[in-house]
RNA sequence: GGCGACGUACCCAAGUGGCUAAGGGAGCGGUCUGCAAAAUCGUUAUUCACCGGUUCGAAUCCGGUCGUCGCCUCCA
């Protein structure tokens, strides 16, 4: 079956085709490192590690590109009131970015540049949007693309671009453009920036806000790819207008699916600044809540579904966690020598699990195929012993798809000495039928986050996932 | 005002015209266990916000109503 996406610019499921055989060219909006990136980000860079994950999972080779904003009205904004450089106050939380990734099991992209690193291509693309006339100069040194030389403009958004003139919530900036529509190319500096600028043949300033992504993109994946991701509130105005400057710029088709996360929300609301329900990563993390936890609560919901973030949801996601870890682990030992007898329902499980991933990242009915097999198998160990080959081959399989989840293994460390004693001293007390003493070892250490379990070949032990 | 999404069990969440409405969590009752845990069996939606319509047939398509949320130049 073939792969389809949901894309935003047609507004419906189309079979995915890439332009190049067997290579995929990814681009996804990065974070502005001038914060610490909280969880609603972290939803749509699981969203885009699904996405890559399950591409190579289906044997393309993936190309991800993922910008870092690392100047704009904010960083300059706090750098100058910290009286930093841009540089010295972005890389703490450029650093942090990468470390929460790792934390999450969030494969790294192919590329990661920096918007400061490519001012020269933006430059260039600024200048052939002037030379084409689509963009023009304002009297206080900033370029502007105009909006009007562009008859596509709003297809993404699905915006009409005349109402948006006399939009309520438009108010007219300190820039001078020719329609408020435009937007900026490049910002002429101000007094307030200080010293960041750079100095360029359109005189002293920086970038906006799109031209990065478009130039960016450009270099690392050339003038057409195939895939744009970002949340859906990149839609407008950021997707649209690097549609607009890129394929103005090119004369090409900028990007074929666009596919865009829906918002995760806190008390059913987006988080804002505005409403402080902002979650940050690090907190949860700070907590000691397990990040694979966090990781499944954001990846087990489908893309294009709101997700609201509650402490119910994370419970769940560390026990079905579990319940994945504990058949693995229940797969060693006990098995017969003897011709395989299940391969028909991992098949079933394989082809499920594909098909459904297939259909536009079809999480849910992924994960259900997953838990289906453990059942099946659980309920055909309550009456037959498990071959090797079994076995094996639902290990196998397991260990494919977790190349996608990527929350099967576990970071846990090993027991501390007081611990391995307290388990061998229950392991007496039991001995001697001694079930008080038992019971009470078996309480502490649970209070310590270990879980024991007493079965005929003895006692085993596992770490409580925390949330 | 314009554009759009959503409403499925106690909670979460698939399913978008046709076999008994997936799966996870939770509860209750059994099996197993020294007791637990894990596993397992049974059970918890004759019904998909509500009202109409189309159809042999609707959670699914169409119209309306109610409710929740988002976008409309900071945003993932």
């Amino acid at each position: 079956m073939a792969t389809r996406f949901y894309n935003t610019l047609t507004r419906k499921k189309e079979e995915f085709r890439p332009i190049e055989h067997g290579i995929v060219k990814l681009y996804t909006c990065g974070p502005t490192v001038y914060s610490f990136a909280h969880i609603g980000n972290f939803r749509a860079y699981i969203f885009e590690d699904l996405l890559r994950r399950y591409l190579k999972f289906e044997g393309y080779h993936v190309i991800q590109v993922m910008n870092i904003t690392d100047v704009d009205d904010k960083i300059i904004r706090d750098a100058n009131k910290m009286n930093l450089s841009i540089d010295k106050f972005t890389i703490p939380y450029r650093n942090a970015f990468f470390a929460d990734l790792d934390a999450l099991r969030i494969e790294r992209a192919e590329h990661y540049p920096s918007a400061t690193e490519h001012i020269p291509e933006m430059v260039k693309l600024v200048k052939t949007l002037v030379g084409k006339e689509m963009a023009y100069e304002s009297d206080d040194g900033s370029i502007y693309f105009k909006v009007s030389e562009y008859p596509k403009y709003g297809q993404l958004a699905n915006l009409n671009i005349d109402s948006m003139i006399r939009g309520s919530r438009v108010i007219n900036d300190e820039y001078e453009k020719e329609q408020i529509r435009d937007f900026a190319l490049w910002k002429g500096w101000k007094s307030e920036d200080g010293n960041v600028f750079w100095e360029t043949e359109f005189g002293k300033g920086r970038p906006g806000w799109h031209i990065e992504c478009s130039a960016m993109s450009m270099k690392y994946l050339g003038p057409h790819f195939d895939i744009h991701c970002g949340g859906v509130d990149n839609i407008f105005p950021h997707h649209e207008n690097e549609i607009a400057q890129s394929e103005s710029a090119t004369g090409e088709k900028f990007v074929n699916y666009w596919l865009h996360c829906e918002h995760l929300l806190v008390n059913n609301e987006k988080m804002s600044k505005s409403l402080s329900n902002f979650i940050y990563l690090r907190e949860l993390l700070d907590k000691g809540i397990d990040p694979t936890a966090i990781r499944f609560t954001l990846l087990s919901t489908h893309y294009r579904q709101k997700l609201n973030f509650t402490d119910e949801k994370l419970d769940a996601s560390a026990k079905s966690i579990t319940r994945l870890r504990d058949f693995f682990r229940s797969l060693e030992g006990c098995l017969v020598d003897s011709k395989p007898e299940l391969s028909g329902l991992i098949d079933n499980a394989r082809k499920d699990f594909e098909s459904s991933l297939d259909d536009d990242l079809n999480i849910s009915e992924a994960l259900a195929a997953i838990f289906s097999l453990i059942k099946e198998v659980n309920v055909f160990r309550q009456t037959h012993k498990l071959t090797k080959l079994d076995a094996e081959n639902i290990k196998r399989f397991l260990n494919d798809i977790d190349t996608i989840l990527n929350v099967l293994s576990t970071s846990e460390s090993e027991l501390t000495k007081e611990e391995r004693n307290l388990i061998e001293s229950r392991n007496i007390a039991r001995k001697n039928r001694n079930w008080l003493d038992a019971d009470r070892i078996r309480d502490v250490l649970l209070a310590k986050g270990i879980i024991l379990e007493d079965s005929p070949k003895g006692t085993t032990w596992k770490r409580k996932i925390s949330t």
